[in-house]
DNA sequence: AACATTTTAATTGGATACAACACGAAGGTC
DNA sequence: GACCTTCGTGTTGTATCCAATTAAAATGTT
């Protein structure tokens, strides 16, 4: 945030810090799904020109958060139910398979610094639903499940996961009920003490079935 | 898509052609990975400007199939042995899921019909061998794993295949040993025989036995 | 008033111009 | 002769300009 402040040398790309912001305001609900993002408006806000918006848009539609319409502008994605089933259902696969190899190639030591880390996550995600702050929230809960992929040592799919989780909260933000936040706090909670007790299969039946809790918490019915 | 339907001049984007070709060139293996690809080189040979060659490049470099370093230009993508390790791995985790999503979810009729585009595909694949077109043999192989996952209904895991499928023509271009082409015909047809049968265990296990087999021909110890 | 047509404003797509950077070559120093 | 510096060429990054397209406002017709 104060690489903005200062002097923007090749710290960070501006286009990157386009991105990033509004991906943000996006995972925020700031922007809802359908907000027209118009390369003039941007360019004028961050004092650079189209070209720069631009990137920045065609990098955001790579990561499926915003829809570019052929000779119509760039809008904030808005997935269907379809596609929001078809994402968690990725997510199932993906997360599942990965946290198995994830615990199978650790040894004591590797296990111990994983739990160390989840419990991390948690507190920064407990700090966060203290503090009623949804980004930070949203950032913690992803955090969470990355860090579960993570030691499978596969970058590969864990590009993909992380595409299918910045995906997944903009489809919280679309279609979230009332009640629900973005992951609930002690379904996290119990994974982990299966982890730390090393039952792998019963750890990937815990991930799905959190994942289908998830999916089943949104209104996939009403897309608005 | 529509496009082919109506007047059919002009209708395709000149930066997709521009994309697919450089995409097809990667694949035949005419283009090397590491050779540069300039911008106003390439603006020239297509009559357009830099602006719609840098958008084909961006495209490519989201398909990592090509790398753009800032201020140094686009090369061909050069994957590391290890690289070319994961992807195949993700292959491997994706296709075995999929095909079993996929025969898991077909009646009768549909199966019926798997077999018979599959048949296709290896017929096309056959003749492509007797022909020695490599572009063929390259799009009849990856044609089938496609299809095989197609029917599982996760056009979201699909995506994905179909860019690992690309890295996978791009890796084996790089180390493909003299006696091997990119996917051994045998193996499809005894994948079929089984897919035929309807055994699903032993069709993803034939699955992903045929996609090591792939890797270990490759020789992975010497790049470039 | 409702519908169709024309006109107008705004936005995107693409080309060009200029600035910034990288790499290589020539020249200078020890 | 080896090494460092300086300069030149070519390429990329960004801004700006013009054309093409879209969407909507305004106008006219029934």
């Amino acid at each position: 945030m104060s690489a903005a402040t200062r002097h923007d040398t090749a710290e960070t790309p501006i286009d990157q810090q386009i991105r990033r912001d509004i991906a943000e305001a996006i995972y925020e609900q700031r922007m809802a799904p359908g907000t027209r993002l118009s390369e003039t408006g941007l360019g004028d806000i961050y004092g650079v020109s189209r070209t720069v918006v631009r990137k920045a848009l065609f990098h955001l539609a790579a990561d499926k958060l915003v829809d570019i319409r052929p000779n119509r502008g760039a809008v904030v994605w808005q997935p269907s139910p379809a596609e929001a089933h078809e994402v968690f259902a990725a997510r199932r696969l993906l997360e599942s398979t990965l946290l198995a190899d994830t615990l199978a190639g650790l040894d004591s030591t590797g296990h111990a610094r994983l739990v160390e880390r989840l419990q991390t996550c948690l507190n920064d995600d407990r700090a966060a639903h203290a503090a009623h702050d949804r980004q930070a929230m949203i950032r913690a809960s992803g955090d969470f499940h990355r860090r579960l992929a993570e030691p499978a040592g596969n970058s590969v799919l864990l590009e993909f996961l992380d595409e299918l989780i910045g995906r997944s909260s903009l489809i919280i933000a679309l279609f979230e009920t009332r009640e629900a936040g973005p992951c609930a706090e002690a379904d996290h909670e119990r994974l982990l003490a299966i982890i730390e007790r090393g039952d792998i299969g019963e750890a990937q039946a815990e991930l799905a079935a959190h994942l289908e809790d998830c999916e089943e918490r949104l209104n996939l019915s009403a897309a608005e």
